[in-house]
DNA sequence: AATGAATGAGCTTTCATTCAT
DNA sequence: AATGAATGAAAGCTCATTCAT
């Protein structure tokens, strides 16, 4: 009962962890709040076993954020201000069209297979049907350059007569982040059913080529035939 | 008291629901425990919850199903098994390659939109790792002939010179499952971040001529010139 | 859901046992009630894993026993029976008081020694206060010969100038039970406190020998001196 | 639903008892567990009937104990530790051998005649194969030096030509707790077997000096012709 | 500003027993 | 005489949160 629990798993009693540190306590709550919400989803995530990790206590928690459903939306803010910062520097306007395109694919591909958490956060989100998200005015107004991004290389693209398709940005981005996303989000179950291994480095380097191919085929091929159904 | 509800709030009094009728007692349960957890995830869902909308009562849940997660189970082995039944009966050998593929998108991307209880539970079985379908002996079992049908298809088209691509059956049907997946898994944060509505007739038909173009014009393609990174 | 036990471990289905054999399944379920309550108890005991490990159903232990109350009962009742049919049985009058003491007492030992299960199931009805047995004719109506073959021993002991203490029979026959006794049913406590094995052959082969001597020099030595306190 | 209690007999109302006082409701939790499981056994004992009687709340028991089993051990392990502390206490080196043995014989019956709750307990916890006391750090740590104490008389007997027989400490203390223990735990079937009753002023005096006179003429007694069997 | 102690409400699960034929 | 199916009631435990300073 002196080791900072309580017997049922509470934790109470003080930490040496840093005082009069508030953004520091702040942030150590919020990486580790990050791994329990991601890994277990909101529901299953315990603020208990958030606190458990951390330099604070449990009550800190509330003192700083207010309830769990706040916590984790801090959590989901800084994961979508991250990409959103990183997206917005990105500088494409450099490179010909093709290329750019490539590149945009080849960013995508790496930061959502190097950032999992935030696949898992985006995932869970969507299971909440992003009713926190709709009450978050950060996530409300984050600029979202890319879709900026790709309307103009589409437009150098078609200026120069190398791509043909008539694509918008969106549908575009969406076909990009589906691919990257489903990959790494849906991997559990895909391996399961079908033996396969999509962490594997070959089938992540066959994968990266398929996806650019794919959108680069799509972009400088005829319009295909269109048949609805 | 005489309400028919304890003070937990849980059902405690008879229903007239059918008696002696145990598969369709159990059907109801896993109906509605397929809403459930659908909708509020394997933490989230709650055995209460799932007994008030039932003919029957919790007991019933547990003289059945034994526990939470092998109700869970059950829901996701019967979601898995309509699925596949469904995949296994097509026939697409009789149409022309490029057809069969685009009949075969066009089932997935139609299958996925109306079928947004199995793309939950899909995401909600991955956030948790995939950890309940590892015990799973009856999705283990479940035939998957979708790959075994691409294959064919894709021999075909080769044979016939219409398909030049080297593409594996599995990554073709990864790419295509990904964009219908994606559409309706990530559509609550997609349409909030890019103010549009995933769920629109005219996007989704859009977007279901764009999936078929993409993978027609990749694997019609000349091989892309391709860089490693 | 076809092994014969519903989800939640409720014993259901048919099993192949011997039907028509009223008096073989009462005994069937009898022995392994036995097992149950004499190693957990009777409020640790439970009704399904008894079912389970018999040739019937949890149902017909109901038809036969009618309660968990009445079939513990049952068990107790049988296990005094035995014992007191054996006890019964004993012929010492043929020896030397002396003798017939000693063989007494070694009758006790080994039998206790040999019969756990009654041991524990005299302990479990001692924490239930005898409330159990208190209802039960058929132990109350038990015929405790013992008691009448010492008082014999002690008396012809008394007329050979043998035995020259004062001691009652019950008396006598309760320091011999509780040596016996004690060594199983608190071996487990003892041996965890003590760091004994009082199952070891050499221990039991001692104490064998112990209480013999100390009732045998209760009963030749002078009275000894006697304070109150 | 004004009672304060719920639907399900689980008391829920705020109660008047001493609040910042943990020590005091640890304590006061512990005396009604110590009722409850010493009267009823761990599996009888109810973790609600406990909380009833108590001052706080079932959530407290947990708050403080973690669950009902850890509950049970510190009930157990209080009660080892207070006979421990007297045992230890205990100073029977002025006395001359036969007394002290006399004495530590008498101070065992009358504990173990006043403690009825702490030899039901040892009773349980023996029913239970002392699985919960094998975990428990603090008995296996406790001092028993009732053992030295006895060694220590045994010698001074020995080394004065008092006691001849040669008897092991652990083997003389299991005989006079055997007995002590057993007037008292097997008192109720006792009873009601051989219509007497063992908590009589009249039998139990008779009994304090039939186990001194027993064991005394032990170890004053020629060692007595040994006879395998 | 910071925090130790406490907790109401509700969760999953289990248990002996009876319904209905 | 025998039994498959069903179940009310309650048990142990957990969770996010607030009290009180």
């Amino acid at each position: 009962m002196d080791d900072g629990m309580s017997a049922d798993g509470t934790s109470t009693t003080k930490k040496p962890g840093r005082k009069n540190d508030p953004e520091g306590t702040k942030q150590d709550i919020l990486d580790v709040a990050t791994e329990e919400f991601s890994s277990l989803g909101f529901a299953g995530g315990r603020v208990d076993a958030i606190a458990a990790r951390t330099r604070t206590t449990k009550r800190m928690i509330y003192y700083y954020f207010g309830s769990k459903e706040d916590l984790y939306l801090a959590v989901l803010e800084k994961a979508y201000g991250d990409i959103r910062a990183i997206e917005n520097n990105l500088n494409l306007q450099d490179q010909e069209p093709e290329r750019a395109i490539r590149s945009l694919i080849e960013f995508t591909f790496d930061y959502q297979e190097q950032h999992e958490d935030f696949i898992r956060l985006v995932s869970i989100e969507n299971i909440h049907r992003a009713q926190h998200m709709k009450d978050s005015k950060v996530i409300r107004n984050l600029n979202v350059a890319v879709i900026d991004t790709l309307a103009k290389i589409l437009e150098r693209g078609r200026a120069e007569g190398v791509f043909r398709a008539d694509i918008q940005p969106i549908d575009l981005h969406m076909m990009i982040s589906a691919f990257c996303f489903f990959r790494v989000s849906n991997r559990h179950t895909f391996n399961l059913i079908f033996h396969q291994d999509l962490s594997a480095p070959d089938t992540r380097a066959r994968h990266k080529r398929m996806i650019g191919d794919a959108i680069i085929s799509l972009l400088k091929g005829e319009p295909q035939h269109r048949q609805d159904s």
